[in-house]
DNA sequence: TCAGGACTCATACTAAAGTACCAAAATGCG
DNA sequence: CGCATTTTGGTACTTTAGTATGAGTCCTGA
């Protein structure tokens, strides 16, 4: 019975047993005397023996039982920026050249090819070739359906 | 005392208190039996019945009291989709009609003039006039600064 | 060293996007 | 109804995007 294996752990109440031990012998010399002056019945005495003892055990049990523990996890909802990282899986897949993805990126952002030329210092020739090939590793028609791609892939900062 | 509350709620365990309750009963009377032939020190046949009715009380409450529940919450942290909910708040400010948010809609996603045309069931002009009057009201000047504007200010869905 | 990929640039062309201006039909509201 | 707005569509034009092809340079790994 681990019961009494919890009752001698419970170190801390040693004091509150002994008063309540106290207070049990008392009981039952209180009642014992009463049952020799008085002289009655002998089933009242055993029967209020018993039932004082028995809710005694009740509630001695109620004060040692450990609560069982009922773990609840709940989800709290955290506002995390999803795109904070870029998805490097997906971006290698498409296998784009260093320059292709510096134009992809400015591409993503809405420059024009003459905007983009213009801040890598290249010619617009040079831009055109260049988004070409990423349509073709995109797999995309159209800068548009390019934007889209890379912002649904997440592979754009 | 909610515990004899919930003996009795327990309706459905009445057998198997009846059927402790006769125990107890022959066992009072046994002891009873015992003491009124042995006629030996009233002390130990009160101690007996005492830690008797102790241990009953302790095992009938062990199998009555509801074990109390301690609720441990834990936090899990759920990432959500920051971009859950439009900018109804900065749609407003652009004035857009029903017709040019449906265009915008589909210019986002990727689609030609032709294509948006097709799917709207209109002409291509239409849809040229639409695209048009977006871009002086979203103040921009090409369908891929729209769609950047749109997906930075998270107006569309 | 040399083959291949990346990067650059050019020309010529087609397709699409975008602008400007106009106008008719539909819609909604006081 | 009358008026403003929206929606639709057209023509004509310019600009940009996109394709095709070729070619020179640079760098790296076999």
């Amino acid at each position: 019975m681990s019961f009494f294996k919890d009752l001698f752990l419970k170190t801390r109440h040693f004091a509150l047993y002994g008063f309540l031990m106290a207070i049990l012998v008392f009981t039952l010399k209180w009642l014992q005397w009463k049952f020799l002056i008085m002289d009655n019945s002998i089933d009242i005495y055993v029967g209020l023996i018993a039932v004082f003892f028995l809710l005694l055990g009740v509630w001695v049990a109620k004060q040692l039982i450990k609560p069982s523990v009922e773990t609840v996890v709940i989800e709290k909802e955290v506002v995390v920026a999803s795109q904070s990282a870029i998805n490097e899986n997906e971006l290698q897949k498409l296998n784009l050249s260093t320059r292709e993805y510096e134009v992809l990126q400015l591409l993503t952002q809405g420059y024009s090819n003459a905007e983009i030329a213009e801040r890598l210092f290249l010619s617009l020739s040079t831009i055109k070739t260049h988004v070409s090939n990423l349509f073709v590793k995109m797999d995309v028609k159209s800068r548009t359906q390019a934007i889209e791609k890379a912002k649904r892939l997440n592979i754009i900062a």
